[in-house]
DNA sequence: TTTGTAAATGCAACCGAGTTGCATTAGAAT
DNA sequence: ATTCTAATGCAACTCGGTTGCATTTACAAA
């Protein structure tokens, strides 16, 4: 059984505040960036420490979205986005298949334990395909 | 419309020919190793060029396992893969839902456009759960 | 077959995400 | 206040992937 075992510093603390209030996953430099403008400067390294620390304790999940950037969320309901691959906007979506029945198939058919998922989305978004048939459509 | 044009170099090659006999999706490093074995030696820099290039002409697709390293695999039939998180074997698996129709959904719900995904699931392989087990029950 | 040219390759240097080892700082329990 | 240890900073490193540029080579036109 884990104890818990922590010093709320402030880091840590207004890091969290910063990921209660994501709407996205953000990577280690978003999460850097936003401690800045709350007047905390932290080492990358530290960040990097505090985010392993929330994942083992699962109060954060991470995702990539295929590029080699690892970000970061919040663990709630298990969700999934669609990522606009020309300008990176993110959105949640909703997916009405039952992956967890999937995961279980899955799990008997090839023997294996602890199935989890990610499941992610690409795309372009309404606005960069109005940029590019503008574009497309000069003669 | 794209005019197909390249020369039909002895890496060009004999990548494609490792990549059509390949069964699980290969990072660069282990395409690399893989010419070697066949007595070619090629620059990284020229691997992911023609990488490129196989991916613009949608000869081949990329995934990633969620560590930041790319993959690569000819394009066939769209399928998925379940990664044993402790030694890395790879499985195709059968996915029962319609992850296309889920595509459209999602394309018509936040207006996006050519939506595709990657579904990939992590786990623990049967030789994986057992070695641990042995380890965890020793007193 | 020879030759001109763009494509392909190699190389070196670089970039950026993430990691490691170690010295220093600072919470909290006493 | 003292002490113990977690937390932090820092510098240096690893490694996957990229870029600019000089050189080589496939291949088609002559």
């Amino acid at each position: 059984m884990d104890i818990e075992k922590h010093r709320n510093t402030p880091i840590r603390k207004v890091l969290l505040e910063i990921l209660t209030r994501a709407t996205k996953p953000s990577a280690q430099v978003e999460l850097h960036a936003l401690l800045v403008q709350r007047g905390l400067s932290a080492h990358k390294t530290t960040l990097y420490r505090i985010l392993d620390d929330l994942l083992q304790h699962r109060i954060i999940s991470q995702t990539t979205f295929g590029d080699g950037v690892l970000r970061f969320e919040l663990t709630r309901a298990h969700h999934h986005h669609v990522v606009c691959e020309s300008c990176h906007r993110v959105e949640d979506v909703q997916v009405a298949g039952d992956l967890a029945r999937e995961e279980q198939i899955i799990a008997r058919k090839v023997k294996f334990r602890n199935v989890t998922h990610t499941l992610e989305f690409f795309g372009t978004c309404e606005q960069c395909v109005r940029k590019s048939t503008k574009i497309r459509s000069a003669p």
